[in-house]
RNA sequence: GGGCCGUUAGCUCAGCCGGUAGAGCAGUGGACUUUUAAUCCAUCGGUCGGGGGUUCGAAUCCCCCACGGCUCACCA
């Protein structure tokens, strides 16, 4: 790493830097997120810059492991707008994991863990994913439980000292699940006993009184859980989002509470800005409008995402926007001669076998669409516009993706369609163009079957003769003519497509219809 | 109000453990039997938000100010 003076190190080389200073050997990083709602490309910071961390250290030799936390028994807080009340507003208070999910099949936690799990496995992201309702089950747990019950004062007064907000006299930092109505934030703790390793409560709501073990029996609050796993975990790095680095925020309380309470070094954190969305509107959990990690991947390659969140350092906030400029993202993952890319993000952005498809993704969009996105007419109209060598299978794979992306993100300018009838533009045009037109309409029909490129030669010759309108204001006349646009694309190819025949007919037609 | 981040060419940004600025896109000129951000070559373009300070030397470090975004109920 002597390129820092050269200003091309990456920052995950740096944080990895650091972090080994710390934990050499075997250095943990963690990151989490509760499955209260979809996740979308937003949650993806947290774990790809978690992953970018791990692989960075990996490759320094140390052995690292990056742990994925599902905040699986955080209580579902309201009734979320892309729920069913009637269902789900008698369950509020239970854990997650502990409902059914929205359409009624399987559980709560699952059903939105499920798609993303996979997500990350196409992602390349090689985590361990630690469900909290197993790691609180699995008995991990108790012995930084029963410690915060010990220090049950001590942590009120870091809280109260941090946040400058006063607890209740019966707060305590378990949260425990009543045993009858299910909730787990409504309980209040009566004692505990070390030995057996049990919580006595009562539940508020519910009234029920019970004597439970801690594992399986409830949760630490959030503040305080975050710094006992740490401990439980040995954890030596966590990226969290900025909302927690607010000052009296939770990292404020946990860094305390590490290093006062359970005598260590809060982790090396890594705080990351968030990602915006633009084109869509902005991305709202609370409207439903949110754009999955799934819906993601059926239309551009995993390497795409990972590039997009790496190439910024975290601490800058960055906008994803699924429109054209997704595809220059594609442009520059997939072309290795593509100026401006950052060659060391890209490296950490592998996700497995990427093929490079060698043509422009927005390209691919465009012959898709004239070809009707079949592979094969696909091939033949790439290798006619000069594209030779073309790895078969990638071009399959890549124009799945490219149709995804023309029906989900496309703006109107990248659709190709060939009016139905006579567009308006098309009865604007100079007596040249049609002229052009017109003569255009009586050479057509003699090319019925003719080649893109026999027929492009008929266009060009015709555009530049004497009198003509010149290339560029005949195929300007005829993009009018068929797609009420001033440009589109490779006009032959068009032409071929839809037929000679069928367009001459247009042809006249505007050309008939501008002199009237 | 507290805090975090940002303010570098028209736009998007890189550079930031100091040595008088870079890329992509846009613009301009040219090439091309040019076609939906086209490609290739060349080129124009910046008082690095403002003001102080440290230093032989600061976009890079420190302080103050302005503007912008975000965040402060366990929504990454």
């Amino acid at each position: 790493m002597n390129d820092a003076r050269t200003g091309e190190r990456h920052w995950a080389d740096r944080e990895a830097v650091e972090i080994l200073q710390r934990e050499p050997e075997a250095p943990v990083v963690e990151t989490g997120i509760s499955p209260s709602g979809p996740f979308h490309v937003g949650h993806l910071r947290e774990i790809l810059t978690g992953d970018a961390l791990t692989r960075a250290l990996r490759e320094r030799g140390a052995a690292a492991r990056l742990v994925f936390i599902v905040d699986n028994l955080d209580p579902l807080r309201k009734v979320y707008p892309f729920l069913d009340a009637g269902v789900f507003g008698p369950l509020v208070g239970r854990s997650l994991c502990e409902l059914p999910a929205p359409d009624g099949e399987g559980r709560y936690d699952e059903h939105f863990l499920r798609p993303f799990l996979s997500a990350l496995g196409r992602l390349g992201v090689d985590a361990e994913v630690l469900p909290a309702s197993e790691l609180y089950a699995s008995g991990r747990m108790d012995e930084v439980v029963l410690r915060a019950l010990e220090q049950r004062d001590l942590l009120a007064r870091i809280q109260q000292e941090v946040t400058g907000k006063s607890l209740p006299e019966t707060w305590s930092p378990w949260n425990p699940r009543c045993p009858a109505c299910r909730r787990i934030d409504q309980g209040e703790v009566l004692g505990f006993d070390r030995e057996a390793g049990t919580v006595r409560s009562r539940c508020r709501a519910c009234g029920e009184e019970a004597e439970q073990p801690i594992a399986g029996g409830g949760k630490l609050t959030w503040r305080v859980d975050w710094p006992a796993r740490w401990k439980a975990l040995s954890v030596t790095s966590e990226p969290f989002g900025k909302d927690h680095a607010s000052r009296g925020g939770s990292w404020d309380t946990g860094a305390r509470i590490a290093r006062e309470v359970y005598g260590m070094e809060p982790p090396h954190p890594v705080i990351y800005e968030w990602i915006g969305l633009r084109g869509q509107g902005d991305m709202s959990s609370s409207r439903g409008n949110v754009l999955t990690v799934g819906e993601l991947l059926e239309v551009v390659p995993p390497e795409v995402l990972r590039y997009f969140v790496l190439k910024a350092r975290p601490a800058r906030a960055i906008t994803f926007d699924p429109g054209l400029p997704l595809l220059r993202l594609v442009d520059e993952v997939d072309n290795a001669a593509a100026r401006g890319r950052d060659e060391r993000a890209l490296e950490l952005s592998r996700a497995g076998r990427f093929r490079p498809v060698g043509v422009p993704f927005h390209h691919l969009v465009l012959v898709g669409q004239l070809a009707g996105f079949d592979a094969e007419r696909v091939i033949a109209l790439l290798e006619r516009g000069g594209y030779r060598d073309l790895d078969r299978g990638a071009v399959e794979e890549r124009l799945v993706l490219a149709r995804g992306w023309l029906e989900r993100f496309a703006p109107d300018e990248a659709r190709v369609e060939i009016a139905e009838t006579l567009p308006d533009a098309a009865r604007h045009l100079e007596p040249d163009q049609r002229e052009y037109l017109a003569r255009l309409a009586t050479l057509l029909p003699d090319l019925e079957g003719a080649s893109a490129d026999a027929i492009h030669e008929r266009l060009y010759a015709l555009a530049s003769i004497e009198g003509g309108p010149g290339p560029r204001r005949a195929f300007e006349a005829i993009y009018r003519a068929l797609l009420g646009r001033d440009r589109g694309p490779r006009a032959a190819s068009l032409i071929e497509i839809w037929g000679p025949r069928r367009a001459a007919a247009r042809l006249a037609e505007a050309a008939e219809a501008a002199a009237g």
